[in-house]
DNA sequence: CTGGATCCAAAGAGATACTG
DNA sequence: CAGTATCTCTTTGGATCCAG
């Protein structure tokens, strides 16, 4: 199928890539968006791999791209939640697609390195 | 919208985002998804600031995870073509998605970084 | 509890030169 | 034309310690 003249040399695809991509940032839109608001520590905990720093400074990124919104409580001890903002929300259904895919193809025994395995590797077939 | 039960623990979407993600690596699938088989140069056309090198190592892991499908006609000079495989192609969907908020989002005056205009930042309104 | 600051190791990206 | 090989430089990520 193809989408006329929606090659990406200049379109805007690459910066939005850049904001939203990336090791941890896409797990975390994803949690944010089928979530709701969570906490920081709650997303701590739904990430057992991530590192308090790496975590933090996604969502800063995040916050100043206005994607995510950041609350806080001036309590003590502090209470931080993270939510999807308005314009974040727009990336929901691209979301909701991955994570199919995902449950699709690990499904069909996808494994990273090694494909599919009921199609090893379509040079090695020659 | 809550998707119940659909937080990223122990959910198959990290594999599968790293595989797809990543500098370039979407760029890639959306020109391939979007245009139907190029060739390495036309890809690198697409592309003008990536190297040839780091397309070279986002095309092989592609091929190896069994998401693009590369052809050589053994004549000189050669010719490789990279297009979807029947699997690559469940991502159509997905990059379909991605791109729509990117034109969205560029409309709406987005830039890396700062956000929107019209919404400059949650924390500095107050 | 939610981070900020710092240091360090590892991965990633670019430039260049070379090949079938 | 479509890569490979090598090198360097930058960026990232993890660990640790500290603080409001």
């Amino acid at each position: 199928m193809k989408v006329k003249g929606a090659s990406c040399i200049s379109c805007p695809m690459d910066p939005v890539l850049k904001a939203v991509t990336g090791r941890w940032t896409t797990t975390i839109l994803w949690n944010l968006s089928s979530e709701g608001p969570l906490r920081f520590g709650a997303l701590m905990g739904l990430m057992p791999e991530i590192s308090a720093k790496v975590l933090t400074d996604r969502l800063k990124m995040l916050e100043r791209n206005g994607i995510v919104l950041r609350t806080q409580k001036p309590t003590i001890p502090p209470e931080v939640s993270y939510e999807m903002t308005e314009h974040g929300r727009d990336l929901h259904q691209a979301l909701r697609s991955l994570h199919e895919v995902a449950l699709k193809w690990d499904a069909e025994g996808w494994k990273p390195g090694e494909g599919f395995p009921e199609d090893p590797l379509p040079r090695a077939a020659e």
